[in-house]
This record gives structure tokens, C-alpha cells and sequence, in this order.
DNA sequence: CATTAATTTGCAAAAAAGTCGCAATTAGAT
DNA sequence: ATCTAATTGCGACTTTTTTGCAAATTAATG
């Protein structure tokens, strides 16, 4: 996945570099992370501008995405550098179960269609109480 | 749908106060905002800080939620206070599309309940581009 | 409607998050 | 190995969000 990431940023005519690598593999091993903990986690080894800058060029370049996830802004790796799912986030714990369905995702595309709109991605959350916290 | 606010409110020990309301009501009116329109619009009505108080209550007690769309951090009422709805958000002009769609809904519920999951609340945005901009 | 206790506000100051210009460094092409 | 353009790191700065506290407001009570 790491090639394909190189192979892309230079389609876009931009340099690997040795921070935007690094704040890569921390996205692919984090799955919905925040900026703040990609700084705390690179303290040291990048500056937080440069980080944003990597952030802001992801965005823009379609690899991450902004998910608000239990009242908290966070980011994670596009489909094109992660398996396409989504998320049903436990209140209480706080953790986040991953989620794919096809049936969902025809849905999806159904109701984009049908106003005409043309549907790049699309993100869904469900917020809830997880099997395990329910017990409690 | 104000008195229910009202009511809310004072079932959670919360006052009824003239911040909280200009809040509400500018919600009311604008589905899908930012925190930064809420504090433009009622600059010298209520100090920024009474506003970004008001708003994580309103976030503790489930008046309002987070929404990302068009990359940018929104919020707005949930269900209990403005009709079940998601967004088609254009990635061109920015404008959101509101949806509504039942088999949506009954395709989440039946995700949930295969997980166990005690489902609370839910939202999805749908990021592309809108009928009118593919014209361009 | 006047009084009171508790909550909430506005203000000012501080902390946190994000941005920007620029000299020094690094990536990638030759 | 050299060169050029892109990118980094640094520091200063702006913007956003949080906090402590005195003054004001809410809602309960007589």
C-alpha cells in the first residue's frame, strides 16, 4: 500500500518525503486518529507545520478524510488506501467497530443517482451502545 | 419545537436563558452551521464564550451533533429537535442537498442489530458533485 | 412582586490549534 | 555529482477554544 501511496503523490507531482511518509504509516496503522495525536506521535521527528501542510495536501488529494466520530473530529485513510467501511461508535467505551455492507452501499448509490448527483464518497457513523457495554 | 427545548433543558437542570435560546433558535433556521457562524451572527447578542458553552451542552445533552461535510466541521440539531434527514454535500459549490430515505434507514437498523449494536443515532454525508455543477 | 440561592453570563486573560514567510535542506532530474 | 524546484523547520503570528471570577440573571419561595 506504501508504493501505491509514493506512486500517487508523485502523479500529483509531489515529493515523497520523509514526513509525509511517516505521517502515512501512522494513518495506516491508526485507523481514525486525530491531527493532535499524529503531532504527539511525530513530536520530535516532524514540525507541526509540516504536518498540517502533509494533512491539508491529504486532504486534497483525496487520501484522508474527516469523520467526526463520538462529538470528535478525526481522520482516516480514504478507500484508496484502506478497505471502504464505516463505523458504529460505542458512547460509552468510546471504541469503533468497523463496518462493511454491500446492501448499504447500493443503497447509497441509489439515492445519489436519483437527485442526479454525481457521489464521490460518502461516509456513515452510528453512534450507540456496543454488545459488550450493554452487559454492563 | 421551542417549548419542547425548553422543557428539555429544564428536565436536565439546565436554566432557560437568553444565550441558549438565541442559539437554538438560530439553529432552528440554519441547518448544517458552524460554530463560527453561530458567533458572527449573534456577535455583541452573546459573548463567544457563553456560545461555545452553550454549544458543548448542547453536545452533552444530545441537542446538537457534528457533521462533517465538505471537509468542513458542521453541527446541527438532531433528530429530537429538526426531522430525521442526511446531506448530499457538493464539493464544488459546497451547498448540502438534504435526503431522506426509509430503506436507508431500515438497511442501518438491520446492520446494528446483526452487531448487537443498541444503535442511538446515525449520520451519513454523501461528498460529490451536485446536478447544477456538472453543467459547468 | 420582593427576596434569595444557585446558575449563568460577560469579560479578560490564557491555552491550544492552525497558518505563514523565509532561509536552509532535500528530492529527483540530468 | 550537480542543479533546480519543492519542501522542511523555525519563529512569529492569527484564529479558535477554554478558563477563572465578579456581576447579572434565573427560578423558586414566601
Amino acid at each position: 500500500m506504501c508504493n501505491n501511496f509514493k506512486q500517487y503523490l508523485r502523479s500529483y507531482g509531489l515529493n515523497v518525503t520523509v514526513p509525509r511518509l511517516k505521517v502515512f504509516r501512522f494513518l495506516e496503522i491508526n485507523d481514525l486518529t486525530t491531527v493532535s495525536a499524529v503531532i504527539n506521535h511525530l513530536s520530535g521527528q516532524a514540525d507541526r507545520a509540516s504536518i498540517y501542510r502533509t494533512i491539508s495536501h491529504f486532504r486534497k488529494l483525496g487520501i484522508i478524510h474527516d469523520v467526526v466520530a463520538g462529538g470528535k473530529r478525526m481522520i482516516e485513510l480514504t478507500d484508496r488506501f484502506s478497505s471502504h467501511h464505516h463505523h458504529l461508535s460505542c458512547l460509552k467505551c468510546g471504541r469503533s467497530e468497523v463496518v462493511a455492507d454491500h446492501k448499504l452501499e447500493t443503497d447509497l448509490e441509489r439515492i445519489s443517482e436519483k437527485k442526479g448527483f454525481r457521489a464521490v464518497s460518502h461516509q456513515i457513523e452510528i453512534s450507540g451502545i456496543c454488545a459488550s457495554c450493554q452487559d454492563d
